[in-house]
DNA sequence: GAACTCATAGTCAAGC
DNA sequence: GCTTGACTATGAGTTC
């Protein structure tokens, strides 16, 4: 099977993906093993579950709005970065980004 | 918020499972660019996907049948009373169980 | 509240759920009823389950090879611009593709 | 294998939980057929799933709830059904089951 | 790009 | 009670 060209291919194909599916799995293992340790310190692991999601969805709000405030600026001509544009800006939005 | 003991530990368990997943998001994208070109060689990601599938069933299927078999062994030291026991002791061992 | 037309349907799903969810659960006490008299019988519980299991995963694994099969297969008549679907081609009919 | 009574016990017992399996697997699959049904009539399946969560947390929240009554009426006297135990639970529950 | 299927992650309950 | 296994729910992936 490995003795041409494509099942060499083949073979390295798969191996990268199953060598990177392992790390994948021990770093999942590390995040068990970091909740169970929090869990011996008196933590309750379902409200650390729900932070940790919080925090995560906190993130990508933020970077919409930062990407929906670049999508605006560019609008507006790309001018953000000169004292005329800031202006602009603050004109448009009262000095907030989109909240 | 941190300037005690517990904020500090919760912060720090906070911190690494972020990190944690961080790591583990970049592994999941690493394997996604290896799907991608491996499809820009030709190949299949459908099909590919299979094959890792399976070869991972292969592996825990592996490791469960020799669960079994250690399980069985151990059963035939201590399952003498057992109807199954009994005929598995003595088709091992010709005789009555080694009792 | 179920004296128009969704109430009724909705009504009707719900129930529908239910009774098959009830049959489920019969189900299910059913099974662990078998294992209780087969443990009554001296038979391991644990070894029990874990040959059933393996059993499952046998069969799903059968199944999935198959399907791996006829994708190959599949595969062999369509990928002739790849190199695994070349390098097969060829050694399955030893010459060009059949283009 | 199975040329032996214990053998053939266990096949038995095998195939009793295989069969019964394959019906419990059966119904889950009707109600997933409930379900894509509902969703094709335009229910939610989530809100669906969740109504049927809550009306089985409310069964057995009212088992739980006339096991208590139970539980009190006994230690009455099991006087129920008679118009003197009658009597003794109106003044001891104020004519309501424990809500 | 929208729906549908599949895989993984999280929650829950049963068994040891 | 603590750990393992079943079920649920969410998110990624695929297909139309």
């Amino acid at each position: 099977m490995t003795n041409n060209v494509a099942g060499v291919q083949l073979t390295s194909i798969v191996q990268r993906i199953e060598r990177l599916e392992e790390e994948k799995k021990a770093l999942a293992d590390d995040i068990r093993d970091v909740y169970a340790e929090a869990k011996a310190n008196g933590y309750d692991i379902k409200t650390l579950r729900k932070v940790v999601r919080l925090r995560k969805q906190d993130a990508s709000q933020r970077q919409e709005e930062e990407a929906l405030l670049d999508l605006y600026l560019n609008a507006l001509g790309m001018l953000k970065d000169t004292p005329l544009g800031e202006a602009a800006v603050t004109r448009e939005f009262g000095g907030k980004a989109a909240a």
